[in-house]
DNA sequence: AGGGACCTGTCACAATAGTGTCAATAAAAC
DNA sequence: GTTTTATTGACACTATTGTGACAGGTCCCT
């Protein structure tokens, strides 16, 4: 699934010069024209990214960006403001009404590129990580490599996205049925109790080096301890 | 509960500045003076957010901010580069190993007041969204997780169920028949008298580290005291 | 094609943890 | 002191989870 950004911006130019950086980072890009159809988009397909200029026809950018935060669908949608003023006011005002980042035009597209990987990256950990460290145990997902405590460990397929699902959520406790759509996917049939088959095998393998690091929680599911 | 933040940077100066700032503003301030004494302090204290100079003694602002975000307690630590430096490699450096926002020195105390109350924004959400903390007892029902003063408490699914119910309306008394309702569900039948064992034993549990926080009313119900 | 080495999903049974009731006891109200 | 209401320990019972065994599958190697 590729990420939706959506550019509200005038300028044809700095639209074109946007749209062609962005989608060669392979981003999907929308393009509003005015603050009314920013909004539109806004609302029937919410983008996972806005870039937002602050003088933007028919409704200003400043406006949009209230009226972005005060939908609960679209409260956490990162927003980056874009400015042709440098005055240091406005950028105080553009975040405290709620912007992520604030960069000014003219803007290096490097920079620009840079700062979206970076509020991305925030509401979507695990996109561009490729290690992720849980108490002892240490997983590179490039590799496929699985250790703890500095040793290696073998995991199966299974077991490994089951690990991976638990380790970008720490502590977090999912159910039977929230781990087979997770794992094995929303369309296949498998039995609930396949899960508890896999967390036991997941379990072994991990208890090879140290303490049991899974969690059973009663009538509810499994979770990695946090 | 205070927000703390650490500030990470060696220059006396600008750490004094910023303290008094930060503090002015209600903030509980951490100071470390290179890079050990930082990563220390949020190993064993994890602050709400790091302030970061970007040239830190013995370890560079740069390798703390990787080591931060390899980390999963600390993954989602907001981090906000100080900077003397403008040349835009090395922004783009810091913002795509992971820091959250970036402001060169020197930089007006007001603006970066209103980068850190942004920051801070998106952040608490996810934090405080699903615990509920009644008096020493906190509730994380994301994790399933009881803790009283600090210590963590196992709790059966029943129990679990009614001290929930109770977080929910610290103070309220509820009559044997709502608790019943609420906990146990509208469609089950049990004798009115099982209620008083759970409380009991939910009691217990609680009574293990401190004091009672379960008032009966006679004849009426039981409530948490709020 | 055949043989292995490895994974998978299910099942049946074992091991636990949690539940509801009751009766005896304690505490409060009158 | 009697009555009413709440607490608590014991216990049988139920529900949920852990686990070893097993019958396919798949993939690779020869």
């Amino acid at each position: 699934m590729k990420i939706h950004v959506l550019i509200a911006e005038d300028e044809a130019a700095v639209c074109e010069l946007l749209r062609y950086n962005l989608e060669r980072e392979g981003y999907n890009v929308s393009v509003a024209n005015d603050g009314e159809e920013a909004l539109l988009i806004i609302e029937e397909n919410t983008p996972d990214l806005l870039l937002l200029d602050w003088m933007l026809p028919a409704v200003p950018g400043i406006e949009i960006c209230r009226r972005v935060r005060n939908r609960a669908s679209t409260k956490n949608l990162p927003i980056i403001m874009l400015t042709a003023r440098a005055e240091e006011t406005d950028r105080i005002r553009g975040l405290d009404t709620g912007a992520d980042d604030y960069i000014t035009k003219p803007f290096s597209t490097v920079e620009l590129m840079a700062r979206i990987r970076a509020v991305l990256r925030r509401i979507r950990p695990g996109l561009s990580d490729d290690t992720i460290i849980v108490g002892d145990i240490t997983m590179d997902r490039v590799g496929h490599t699985v250790k703890r405590d500095g040793q290696d460990l073998h995991l199966g397929p299974t077991e490994y996205r089951l690990l991976d699902h638990f380790m970008q959520h720490p502590g977090r406790v999912f159910s039977r049925e929230q781990l087979l759509d997770a794992v094995w996917g929303t369309d296949v049939y498998v039995e609930l109790r396949t899960v508890d088959v896999h967390v036991g095998r997941l379990r072994k393998i991990l208890k090879s080096v140290g303490e049991d690091p899974i969690r059973t929680v009663r009538s509810a599911g499994y979770a990695l301890k946090g």
